[in-house]
Order: structure tokens, then C-alpha cells, then sequence
DNA sequence: GTCTATATGGCGATAGAC
DNA sequence: GTCTATCGCCATATAGAC
């Protein structure tokens, strides 16, 4: 039944993924992606019907595995200090390998509101259940200082992911080489575990 | 000469300001605009060419002025903590008044990076070099931590701005209402100042 | 499954009459 | 200045041949 069927839908999530990773999703017509991956425009939509669920495929395909994991270290034993400093690096180690992730959560974000709640991967990367749980357990135990959680939340992640969000801005104002901006998402790591060990701090 | 055109080229900006802040730039199309000035779509053509020099007029318009305080701010002569704390309090305040702001500036950054250079508003939001200046001299002076000032800057404007950027995404996942919304970013003013100063504590 | 051909309808932009 | 009419591009959808 299914001949090249799975060859050439995977032929157009990759020449999809490609260009959506590159350009952006709105600057990227659904003709330039069927002719990339070699077929015709009424094909892709016998597979995805819409740009829009293809791009829905596609960004719950690169963002699962990476929310996961991040949810596992929310979720780990590890010490609140350790568990923060750990979440910092891995999600800017995954928006240093995909810039793009956090433009796209965006123009989700925007594009349709109401669809927040059906798109899972989305959901994952604001999870701020069970690490407010555990401040709040430091913080009654003296380890922390006591703090609103859901607040330092929503500022680890602001810390971590807007510089991805106006890239071109920081890097034009401060003439960064691409190196050069990557030097500085990484010495972030540091800098932001630091503020946020040294707010935390009683 | 210009008969009812001052009147029009107003109405036209009007209506479009009104429906970008309140849709966003993408989801306003130029007819609506047209439609809701009373005029036609080519009169608007004749004032302004195209949707992104109307754009571009309005997001000046809006900025400009808030911009020029924040930067004021910035340029003062008050003491690091205070200055500190008064530009994320200014910051703030101009956002829940126009919490669209944000994804404007996104916008611009995405669409055409190149503008960047010539938009002069939206180089004036990211204006970092009097402040790196001022906590140089309080770092060898000794009164705060030295740190990387840039990183810190950056640090500052992700606090305040990236909370109006998933402004959709908070809300839905801790069931706020609009008003819960603005509570929460304004309970933001004192435990962002609190971060911020606390990291920078000698 | 894959193609050609075509239709619908939205959009930004423009030509040209008045 | 202001209008009508239209162009060209796009995403989406469908009919129908192979």
C-alpha cells in the first residue's frame, strides 16, 4: 500500500524543517517547500492538508525529546541549586542547537491563542508545577530564601530564552561575529545561575 | 492644498493604531484598516505606500516618547540601585499600558533585521552603553559585585520584556484572569528589582 | 500515491479616471 | 485627494487522470 509514501512524506517534513529552521515560518510558502523536497503542491496536502499541521508535525517533532528532558530534571532528586544550575545549561544548550525554537513557540503563541491548549510540546516548556513544589519545600525548611515561585520561574525562563527571542538586536548592537554571539549565550549560563543562586540565597 | 487630508492621513492612523494593538500587526489586514477609517484601500496607498511604512509610522509614534524616558533614566546621575529600580518600574508600567509593545519590536527583529540599523525606536529599547558605564565605575569602586555589565543588562530587559511576550502562555497555564495578569506583572516590579540587586550585593 | 489542472478567496499593491 | 478596477501572489481545496 504505502510505497514511497513514508519516503516522501519524511521528504517533505525534512525539506519543511530545513527551510522553517532557516527562514522562519512565515517567510516560507508552502510552493518553496514542495518544490524542495521534489514533488508536487497537491501531494503535501494529501499528507499534511495545511501549512499549519505540517508545522504543527514538525515542531512537536523537534520539541518533544528536548521538553522532556527538560522535564525530567524539573522533576529529578537533585538539590534545588544543582536541579536550576542543571536546567539552565541543558535549555540553552538546546536553543544554542536551535536558535529558532523560541521564535517558533512564539509565533504559536500569537498565531492562535485558543490552540495553546492542544499543542502538548508547548505546554511542556512552561512547567512550572513541580519546581514551584520544591522552592516552596526549601524555602519552609529555611534552605532558600522565601520567595513567590511561579515568579522566579518566569524569570529563569526569561533569562534564559528572550536573548534567543531579539538575537539579531544584541548582536547588531554589539557588532557580535555569529561566534561571538554564541560566546555570549554561553557565558549566560553562568551569569544567569549565578543571579538566580544569589537571589535564592539566605 | 492638503484639504481633509491631515484629517484623513489622522483617521487612517488612528484606525490602524487602534487595530494593531489590539490584533497585532499580523493578524490586521489593509482593507480592515481602510474599512474602519471610512476610506479606501489606495488612499491609504497614496498616504503611507504599504503596511510596513504605516507600521513603522505608528510603532515611532507609540515608542518615541517612552523610549526617550526610559533612555533618560538610564543617563541620570541617580544611584545604581535606584536607577535600577525606577527603569524597571518605568519599563513596566509602559507595558501593561501597551503590553503589545513587545511583540512589535519581535516583529520588526524577525521580518526584517536589516531595518534594524534605520528604526531608531527600537534601537532606543535596547540601549545599554550608559548603563554598562555606570556599574563599571560602582564595580571598581567597589559598591556592587563586578560583573559582566552587558550580560546584566540583558538580563534586566529579558526580565521585564519576556513576560509580554508569553503574556497568552502564563496566563492559560496558571488560569489567570486579565486582572490576575496585570497583578502578576505588577508583584514582577519589586522581585525583579529584588533579583537584580540582591545579585549585584558586594 | 502521485500527478495536472483548476477554482476559490484573501492579501498587498498599483494604474488610471475624476 | 479620492475613487474604481484590477493585477499578481499566495494558501487552500477539489476533481479527475494515471
Amino acid at each position: 500500500m504505502s510505497k514511497g509514501s513514508i519516503k516522501t512524506k519524511q521528504k517533505i517534513l525534512d525539506s519543511a524543517t530545513e527551510l522553517f529552521l532557516k527562514k522562519g515560518v512565515d517567510r516560507v510558502g508552502v510552493r518553496e517547500i514542495a518544490a524542495k523536497a521534489g514533488i508536487n503542491l497537491s501531494l503535501m496536502n494529501y499528507y499534511f492538508q495545511t501549512k499549519e499541521k505540517l508545522f504543527e508535525t514538525i515542531f512537536d517533532m523537534l520539541v518533544k525529546d528536548k521538553a522532556e528532558h527538560l522535564r525530567d530534571i524539573l522533576e529529578s532528586n537533585l538539590p534545588i541549586e544543582e536541579k536550576i544550575s542543571d536546567y539552565i545549561d541543558s535549555y540553552i544548550d538546546i536553543l544554542i542547537d536551535k536558535p529558532i525554537l523560541v521564535s517558533f513557540v512564539m509565533s504559536v503563541i500569537h498565531r492562535n491563542p485558543e490552540k495553546l491548549k492542544t499543542m502538548g510540546s508547548v505546554l511542556a516548556l512552561y512547567n512550572s508545577e513541580k519546581f514551584c513544589n520544591h522552592i516552596n519545600i526549601e524555602a519552609q525548611a529555611g534552605r532558600v530564601r522565601s520567595v513567590n515561585p511561579e515568579q522566579l520561574y518566569v524569570s529563569i525562563i526569561s533569562l534564559i530564552l528572550f536573548p534567543f527571542a531579539i538575537k539579531e538586536l544584541i548582536a547588531d548592537r554589539n557588532k557580535f561575529t555569529p561566534k561571538e554571539y554564541d560566546d555570549f549565550v554561553i557565558t549566560r549560563k553562568t551569569h544567569i545561575t549565578d543571579m538566580v543562586l544569589s537571589y535564592l540565597k539566605v
